[in-house]
DNA sequence: CTCGGCTGTAGCTGGATGCC
DNA sequence: GGCATCCAGCTACAGCCGAG
């Protein structure tokens, strides 16, 4: 398995508050070309085809994503929304995009789909093709028919409580804290986000995990007791079905697979 | 139309235990 | 010690519905 190298682009000014970061994804000999741990995120990814280009969303997931290098050909940019930034420039709720591909024909309608699509294919770069995507999400973001509404702000302080905690909060306490019902809560998460409260705090516990594992393992065994107890699981068993469920592997197994 | 309460159920947590 | 499985109890979710 091969990770997917970052060639890191930077996001303009002016769209920095929605997007995380801005990758052309480039892979290495094996498989697996493009491996995405969930995070509860977009990704609008831009393929060059002969003479085309293809414009897809990947919607939040809460599973490993892998894409085999026919996939992802040479320069395929990648532009990564933070978590609830996809929401004002899609028009629609990320429910609807969660665990699923959907074209920025269906996403945008057919006409603007193919505009974006055939100056996409013009542009003679990489960076030109990033200035385009960013052009016409700015176009997008300033239109009549494009709103945000409050529970993209209630949303977006829940995602800052979760992340930003030592101890993921309950649902109930999430809610108390931002001042309204958990059933509201919930509807907000699910528009804004494509995913529950409990979902996304559970993909925030085990990213924790990762990085904690990553960053002891340099050859040695962790101590995966002392990083599920650090980071919030109740013991190892515990994280190792969690590994399970979302990379369908064990955690020794998996960062095998990341340092080979 | 939005919000919140109620309810059934799926899935998660806490805990124990067994295998290698 | 690391990994896996099981189970009871609890929590979060989703659908429904009524109130404002």
């Amino acid at each position: 398995m091969a990770s997917t190298s970052d060639n890191a682009l930077v996001p303009r000014s002016d769209l920095s508050r929605f997007i995380q970061r801005v990758r052309v994804l480039q892979h290495g000999p094996s498989e697996d070309a493009y491996v995405r741990l969930p995070d509860g995120t977009v990704e609008l990814v831009v393929r060059v085809l002969p003479g085309t280009c293809d414009v897809h969303a990947l919607g939040p997931r809460e599973h490993v994503q892998r894409k085999s290098a026919t996939e992802v050909p040479p320069e395929t940019l990648g532009l990564q929304f933070k978590p609830g930034g996809a929401y004002p420039f899609f028009g629609l709720p990320m429910s609807e995009l969660a665990h699923r591909s959907l074209s920025i024909d269906t996403l945008w309608g057919r006409a603007d789909g193919e505009r974006l699509r055939a100056s996409l294919a013009d542009a003679p770069s990489v960076q030109a093709r990033l200035r385009t995507l960013e052009a016409a999400l700015v176009d997008r973001l300033h239109r009549d028919d494009v709103f945000e509404p409050a529970a993209a702000y209630l949303v977006r302080r829940g995602i800052r409580l979760v992340t930003e905690a030592s101890e993921i909060p309950r649902v109930s306490d999430l809610a108390r804290t931002l001042g309204v019902s958990e059933r509201n809560l919930r509807r907000a998460f699910d528009d804004v986000l494509g995913m529950g409260p409990k979902a996304f705090a559970r993909l925030v516990r085990f990213r924790r995990a990762i990085q904690a594992s990553e960053s002891t393992f340099r050859g040695t065994r962790p101590d995966w007791g002392a990083i599920a107890t650090g980071v919030g699981y109740y013991d190892q068993a515990h994280l190792i079905a969690d590994f399970r469920a979302v990379t369908g592997t064990t955690p020794t197994a998996w960062l095998r697979a990341r340092a080979a």
